[in-house]
RNA sequence: GCUCCCUUAGCUCAAUGGAUAGAGCAGCAGCCUUCUAAGCUGUUGGUUGGAGGUUCGAAUCCUCCAGGGAGCGCCA
């Protein structure tokens, strides 16, 4: 599809410029109904104002002075207000199923690092408690937005950006010093403000066996501190490795303060008369870059807000030389990233390379059931849990396939079920039937050999599923620009629909066909990779059997 | 009070400003001596929350109103 919007393309400039046209930024659509063919153009609607003319009058020169080969193209025609319709050939059908299967599982994707380097941050969760349901969200979309974004031609590092330190950390360090004190038998009450989760006894009792006793009396407390902080690690790591995400780098936010980027940010706030001190504080100047008020920088304690590492620390990931940064969010963060932004612009920074992602919440469904999520011992309040329930394969893709600013409803119910409810094991059972077919063509002495005259392919159901594997490259390129996951999975799906449909329609294996049966199994094959390199980009299972 | 997101079929959701607003599920009616029926076919279902505006063309952009969600700290 790619390829034949680019040679399009080229003809119909030939042609605006032949005609003495103005050029116009005209798109390229796929039509809703088969009867306006398979490629649709709005040029000439959008030439009708700047000539004067009648956009069918337009499209009709336009289209007469076209020379298209009917290799390419079987049919043009004008249609509604102007629309101008191309009818994909058969034998440019034919070509595509050579084109998967000689690319195989490159078909789709951009040339790895053409579009240069890009970084995509996500989680970034303190390590002060397991990984929520929420985190899952945005951990599968960070993670699949990265892979989208290799196949689109990036070369994508993950990071995540945490802070051991601050008030926070103290606070869950103490919560393990008490539970800790109380295993020991003393009679301390656990303040309310302090992390209430099981883990934290978990903890405590741990340093309990190692340690006994000896903890008690010791004047420095950091021991809890990191105590805490390596287990809770240990145990988001591990959450993620089971959705399959690993990250490149792990950044951490007291590097900013060591290497002086934090007083190198203050510095330059001062000298540029960005920042003012009222109260004991320091405030930025925030309302002169489009904020409704200043901003607090750094307390009158001394310690600085969260907006000045912030701020630091997207310098940093600037001067890492990044063409593309990511920074994906949940809305409860929404407040947070504008005045960063400031900042950055503030200090001259280009912003125009970042791009801000903000996922609206989840809420878990036990079929029509909501499932509470309270942050004390509720069902399901670990992502851990959910994972471990329903799946990594139904996991990722339940968090793939609504778009980002839509409110997520997860059914685990439904995440669970083997059945053709479930979407997941629609896509999946298109790849283990393909496979399914292999055994079979294999047992009848009539396995695929690698080649096949695919001029024999001309079933209705073939030509439809042969054009859903020509959209596959596009689906990446808009996957990619739009940022979302789910135009992946729906393409998927579309996908799967055209193979059950060429499944049940077509007899893939006839002894009595030969040549035919070679050139469906070319088919078979062809859809084979592309639902593979789909999965692949989802990172969830193409399985053989089912 | 202010900022951001959402409101589309019974339910969950799609639709880079394009043509007759589409899928899945649920409902109804069918299809297995055939490569996996975890599949396929047909069908019911809509004033895109409401009112204006911009445009050749609006679910989409602008304004106002109603309803739901998330925020609005010298917490992150």
């Amino acid at each position: 599809m790619l390829n034949l919007e680019a040679y399009l393309k080229q003809q119909i400039e030939a042609t605006l410029q032949e005609l003495d046209y103005p050029y116009i930024d005209y798109q390229f659509d796929r039509p809703k109904l088969d009867a306006h063919g398979d490629i649709s153009v709005n040029l000439a609607m959008m030439l009708a104002r700047p000539l004067k003319q009648n956009p069918r009058q337009i499209a009709t020169q336009i289209t007469e002075s076209l020379n298209l080969g009917n290799e390419q193209i079987s049919k043009i025609d004008i249609a509604g207000p102007g629309f101008i319709n191309f009818f994909i050939a058969p034998s440019a059908l034919h070509k595509t199923v050579e084109t998967v299967l000689d690319q195989k599982d490159q078909y789709g994707r951009v040339e790895a690092n053409s579009k240069g380097k890009a970084q995509v941050e996500f989680v970034s969760a303190n390590p002060t408690g397991p990984l929520t349901v929420g985190h899952g969200r945005q951990a599968v979309l960070g993670d699949t937005i990265s892979n989208i974004l290799s196949w689109a031609g990036y070369d994508v590092s993950r990071e995540y950006y945490f802070n051991n330190a601050g008030r926070q950390m103290r606070v869950l360090g103490n919560s393990v010093r008490v539970r800790y004190l109380q295993l020991l038998g003393d009679e301390i009450e656990f303040p309310e403000d302090h992390y209430q989760g099981e883990y934290i006894r978990d903890i405590a009792a741990k340093l309990k066996d190692e340690h006994g006793g000896s903890l008690r009396d010791r004047e420095d407390h950091t021991i809890f501190k990191d105590a805490a902080e390596t287990e809770i690690f240990k145990d988001i790591k591990h959450t993620l490795a089971e959705l399959g995400i690993v990250f490149d780098t792990f950044y951490n936010e007291s590097d900013l303060y060591q290497n002086g980027k934090i007083d190198a940010v203050i510095g330059l706030f001062k000298e540029k008369d960005l920042a003012y001190e009222k109260d004991g504080a320091l405030w930025f100047r925030s309302t002169q870059f489009g904020l409704d008020q200043d901003r607090v920088i750094v307390k009158s304690t001394g310690e600085p807000t969260y907006r000045l590492p912030d701020i630091a620390y997207h310098r940093t990931k600037i001067e890492r030389g990044f063409d593309l940064i990511v920074d994906i969010f949940g809305a409860d963060h929404i407040a947070t990233y504008p005045d960063v932004m400031a900042g950055l612009k503030a200090l001259g920074d280009d912003t125009d390379k970042i791009r801000v992602l903000i996922h609206q919440f989840v809420t878990l469904f036990e079929g029509n059931e909501k499932v509470k999520m309270s942050t004390r011992k509720a069902n399901f309040e670990t992502l851990e849990d959910l994972a471990r329930d329903v799946g990594r394969d139904a996991t990722r893709w339940f968090f793939s396939m609504r778009s980002i600013q839509s409110h997520l409803n997860f059914d685990m119910k439904l995440a669970r079920t083997k059945s053709n409810e479930n979407p997941v094991y629609y896509n999946q059972y298109a790849h283990a039937r393909i496979c399914q077919i292999f055994r079979k063509a294999e047992s009848s002495d009539m396995a695929w050999s690698g080649k096949a005259d695919f001029g024999l392919l001309n079933h209705d159901s073939e030509f439809q599923l042969i054009k859903n594997l020509m959209r596959f490259p596009k689906v990446i390129l808009t996957s990619a620009r739009e940022m979302e996951t789910h135009l992946l999975t729906q393409y998927m799906s579309d996908l799967s629909t055209a193979f059950h449909k060429f499944y049940t329609d077509c007899i893939v294996v006839d002894s009595e066909n030969p040549g035919l049966t070679q050139a469906r199994l070319g088919l078979c094959e062809a859809t084979r990779l592309v639902l593979a390199n789909g999965f692949d980009v989802l990172n969830v299972t193409a399985p053989e059997t089912m």
